[in-house]
DNA sequence: AATCATCATTTTGTATACAATCTGGCACAA
DNA sequence: TTGTGCCAGATTGTATACAAAATGATGATT
């Protein structure tokens, strides 16, 4: 069968993207763009006619899209883009803590030399990012190198888990324009553990990545809780950071 | 939540779940029984007229439930209950591990006295089905028991993830039935997490928590690769547990 | 004037019908 | 016999129509 198969998609490559699978994808990139913004209503109908898809896919598409936490379901009441919580984000990044640090230290053990020399490039263009000032570049890469760090840890269930975690953050992120002095320190501490994994050092690594995931905790939420950004309300959001 | 819930539902208990709720739950419940075995496939239209909806509801709830990688959707091919690959329980023990680590650090540092208090009333039932060799019952209260360790973590992100790979891991157990001189080993090792955590010994609890997982974890994959149960094919799955 | 009940509008939940795709088997030719 | 192309059945993807519930406004009553 894959020669039939080959012949035919030699000559047409089938469209074969089911719409809601297309929906989802489209969805999202515009929730994490911020172009709809968290506390968002999300009408079915709107969107229907904004995506060029039925209510049937697009439905399905908005259940996917919960499951990712990116928006929020009241039966009855409709979707909206799920509002950034200052404590939903600091208990985030509270695991987030532990699975940096768990991804660095398998993936001392576990990566292959040609990733190792990956994460060596792109730290290089990092440095070149910071030194240029290009703060977009910058962060672009700065979430490739982690998720190159995860990726090392050839362990699928903890890729996951830290994908959703790393949107939420990066939803977070992206409505509260974190402080400038924090750059050089996300540098230095990048230098820190690229170090630690230089010399496949798993414990060292470990703790400075985590180390580094708690400094960027506490950066992020003193922006968002000085942004006054977020739209819920306020409880026991003190020990996070 | 049970609070908010319980007000409304003390003035008129009006019971109106979404028929795709009561589905997702149903079926839920069905694939962890074991009544949906692991890798079956799940035809829509005999699914629709065994729960007694249409499939508009039941589409939509097999996507929240792929999103609990609890099936696998295929494009155009339908949705099987998701195969038990002894690599992925593997991963998740890895994680799990982290997990409950964080999870027994912070709960010892936002835990209430009375769910310490809880958790010696359980952990006293653990000793006492233990005792008795009711296996079940046994099995049941240690997952509250470790269900309340991460409830007092006070981290609804860490709960939820928690909850997703614990019910993987029960998946995983149902189909392999483990060791019997696990059950001692196991119990010991609650011992030693509670005195611990009787302390309010962070660093110590974590550690005997991770310690207590990786156990488990090595006991569940001898008993799932010496039942030759799953159906992924091995890779790299030494090292995990 | 304020409060409550009632109703119309709007939005979501569900069912069904139609279109596209996959699977398996059959006939036909080499 | 073997391989290929094609067709029929079954299953999924999508659209639309209908039912139920929530929201907001309107008017009556106190």
């Amino acid at each position: 069968m894959d020669t039939a198969n080959a012949t035919k998609a030699a000559i047409g490559p089938i469209r074969r993207e089911t719409l809601q699978h297309s929906a989802v994808a489209e969805l999202r990139a515009m929730i994490l763009a911020g172009e709809l913004p968290p506390g968002s209503r999300v009408p079915e109908m709107q969107l229907c006619e904004q995506l060029g898809v039925s209510r049937t896919p697009l439905r399905e598409a908005l259940r996917i899209l919960a499951s990712e936490n990116l928006v929020e379901l009241r039966p009855h009441r409709g979707a909206v883009v799920t509002p950034i919580d200052p404590n939903e984000i600091a208990a985030i990044f509270e695991v987030m803590e532990a699975l940096e640090s768990l991804a660095a230290g398998l993936a001392c053990r576990k990566g292959t030399e040609a990733e190792f020399a990956e994460l060596d490039a792109l730290h290089d263009q990092l440095v070149a990012h910071f030194q240029t000032g290009n703060r977009l570049a910058y962060s672009t890469v700065n979430r490739r190198v982690h998720a190159v760090i995860v990726g090392m840890a050839r362990n699928p269930a903890l890729e996951t888990t830290y994908a959703g975690f790393a949107a939420q953050i990066l939803r977070a992120r992206s409505l509260a324009n974190y402080d400038a002095d924090r750059w050089q320190e996300s540098l230095t501490e990048h230098e820190g553990f690229m170090t630690a994994l230089r010399r496949r050092d798993a414990a060292a690594a470990g703790a400075l990545l985590a180390e580094h995931s708690r400094q960027t905790a506490k950066a992020v939420l003193r922006a968002l809780r000085g942004n006054g950004a977020g739209s819920g309300s306020g409880d026991a959001a003190s020990g996070a950071a």
